[in-house]
DNA sequence: AAGTGGTCTAGACCACACC
DNA sequence: GTGTGGTCTAGACCACTTC
């Protein structure tokens, strides 16, 4: 890792051998096998059996992204956090939804809307669909006193998920819900999760204006 | 991984010790490690030494982002890119770049704002500040033909990123640039980057609307 | 004090990708 | 074919943290 940040391997570079590097570095094979692993899993080396290894040429450094629950986000700046559910209906989803999870839109799913406050200010809208066939325990669950992704990641396997970010003009309704004014820009995160290639639930979480989503690499 | 997904070993749960799986799945302690290590690393298991190893209560499923160079970002969508500097200049920053790099307001930094197209079509917009005192070599480095971010990743050591993503609205000039309206919603990407602790740059991305970035976990 | 994970070793065999 | 990284083993000692 020094020799690749003090630029002395330059990127594209390949560097020598395992048994040669164990060899000056007097240590064991296995021993310079995990220090490469480790910098290739940070993106710093590019690894391919019989073709060797060389320095990265686009250190494409791997920022990595905690998803947390809403609840622990507001808690762990210091604010209380409460949420309200808007709405709860056992119903058709729209053919958009029905069609990014791949079901059919003739069966009735979960629809919950709430609102995640930070000290009692509007923090975070949540338009979540639920898969009922894939998790239909959550019908008896009060989500009013857990979140239902706080209530989805403990109770069902998620073994895959497909996040988005972007930005969106608040819309009127929105803006009502933030306490804000329509047309203000808005931190979206798109989420879909499956169970295997069950999909169990769909989210669009929209943040209150200056949002700010954070991470170091 | 299996007994976690399928819930045989509930989130909070004490898993057996490296020891005992090592009997139980006929393999070396070491081989335990790894594949322990791994889960820890995704974000299953919390290890600890002496307090033994548990299954997460917060699968805080960790998403790794890449932080690509635009040009291959826009490449890898098929799309021809290009980029054209709007501004070069070597002059004061304002207060608020210099504080948030720790650097002293009257010491001339490299300014360089431009515009990325993707098949002709706004893209991106970057406002960049680039610490001259460690990077000197900048000065004679032709932006036009190498974006500034290609070309610090390839010459200058990296070493730690701060990184926030955030909405805004487009003000005018950057909806002039971007071909957009005044306050439509824009995907912002701020990140100052050190070498060490030595601050070398730090840059506003602003895309064009409807841009999404995308990760899976 | 003691038990856990963390690390290392010396050796072996394997799988893949390039020749 | 052959050289590279990928993986595994059996054993050892270490470091941390909880008891």
């Amino acid at each position: 890792m020094r020799r690749i940040l003090e630029r002395i391997w330059l990127p594209g570079d390949m560097i020598p051998n395992e048994i040669d590097l164990a060899e000056e570095f007097g240590c064991a094979r296995a021993t310079v096998n995990r220090a490469m692993r480790a910098l290739a899993e940070e993106g710093l080396l590019e690894r391919r059996r019989k073709a060797g290894t060389r320095v990265a040429l686009n250190p494409i450094r791997k920022a990595t992204l905690e998803i947390p629950i809403t609840r622990l986000e507001v808690e762990q700046r210091g604010w209380a956090w409460r949420h309200s559910v808007l709405e709860r209906a056992e119903t058709l989803p729209p053919v958009s939804v029905a069609s990014r999870l791949g079901l059919s839109d003739d069966v009735e799913m979960l629809h919950v809307r709430s609102l995640h406050y930070a000290d009692n200010h509007p923090f975070l809208y949540e338009d979540r669909w639920v898969n009922l066939s894939e998790v239909a325990a959550i019908r008896d669950v009060n989500l009013q006193a857990i979140d239902a992704n706080e209530w989805l990641v403990q109770n069902t396997p998620l073994t895959k998920g497909d996040i988005s970010f972007s930005a969106a003009n608040a819309t009127k309704q929105e803006a009502e819900l933030l306490q804000t004014s329509e047309g203000e820009a808005i931190f979206v995160i798109d989420r879909t999760t499956w169970n295997g290639d069950i999909p169990v639930t769909i989210v669009r979480l929209a943040y209150t204006p200056g949002y700010r989503m954070h991470t170091e690499i």
